[in-house]
DNA sequence: TTATAATATATTGGTTCGATATATCTAAAG
DNA sequence: CTTTAGATATATCGAACCAATATATTATAA
């Protein structure tokens, strides 16, 4: 899915500016599944316009700059139900989190604990988030994605929470254990 | 965490070629978390090598292609430490299957389903990868990452096996309530 | 004998990302 | 009351990245 298709499956759910397209991967439906930036969606909009997927409209304001709003071609549908209907790729992530805990050894103890923390209550924000959303009239596909989420969400954030002391406590014992491997006896007197 | 940074991170497990550096975001400890294609590891070596980060070694072998052997040096460990401190990115996941099933009223049934099933034996299977490993001897943030990759991966098989059938239920539901509406009395005979 | 898969390096073109620039208004802090 | 910060809004540039492809050899399977 390339940013193009993402834009269209964004104003299939009504028309939207190119600033309001990535509010959606910010924090509406699309966040933490999809993301996409400025240098992306505004070509993106700009070549969908020239092929005739979308059309738009410039909207002054009251007082903020003003406006272009996106709308949906039937051509535009078109496109996005043939690229739904493709082989979707594997899901890729880049966690940078995930790479800092594997070499957890190799951090001082404050960092990798803020990491941590961190790393914890970003999933015990976004489950709240989800959690606090409205959920009547939604089509079942949404609220498909929107319960999967919460559960991922919840997962992630009550395994860390129940693993946390256990965690740095073997950190801990292996960080002595390595010490003691280097000193030799064990009655080093360290570094 | 740049491409560089991430070789680095692949090396300090041991020396290791661009072809075999591939593979540990394919199968290896870092699949599914991170991932680099030839393109970005290759330029990614020689930049490392230019500045000293790594040390190469060529090695010829029987039958196949020569091997360039790359191993981390000290200064390269020094990198990769220092940016194991930085602050963490958010991650980014990008999922076309995900986007799929928000649009799975959009979607015929075929490939609603094989979409569906594909997803859930994919973590099915990652799930079986990671609890084959042998886990002894095994650093304890390599451990901690691994178990959370497997508790990762049995959540999402688990919802997507237990929802499978009130979710196609749902949606069958929803597009019979959708052509009712649209022919209005509910006795339309279709089209 | 032919095709497929694995090993191995490398490049190219297109896509995408991060940072930055510009501009206006609102709200909060001093 | 004035400055600062933050939200709204569009846009671009260069760097980074990815997917596809090219090349070459060997092993295995059909």
């Amino acid at each position: 899915m390339d940013v193009k298709t993402l834009c269209l499956g964004v104003l299939k759910l009504g028309d939207a500016t190119g600033y309001e397209i990535k509010k959606q991967f910010e924090e509406g439906p699309f966040a933490y599944f999809n993301q996409a930036g400025f240098g992306s969606i505004y070509p993106a909009l700009n070549a969908l316009l020239n092929d005739g997927m979308v059309t738009c409209r410039d909207e002054r304001q009251q007082g903020r700059p003003d406006k272009k709003v996106y709308r949906l071609t039937a051509a535009g549908e078109a496109a996005l139900t043939a690229a739904l209907h493709g082989r979707p790729a594997l899901d890729k992530l880049r966690s940078d989190t995930i790479f800092m805990l594997f070499f957890a050894e190799m951090l001082d103890e404050t960092h990798l604990r803020a990491t941590y923390d961190g790393y914890l209550s970003y999933f015990r924000s976004c489950f709240e988030h989800v959690r606090s959303l409205d959920n009547t009239g939604i089509t079942p596909g949404r609220l498909f994605v929107r319960d999967l989420g919460a559960e991922f969400y919840e997962t992630m954030a009550t395994y860390l929470a129940e693993h946390r002391e256990r965690f740095f406590a073997e950190l801990d014992a292996h960080q002595k254990a390595e010490s003691t491997a280097k000193t030799g006896t064990g009655m080093g007197t360290g570094r």
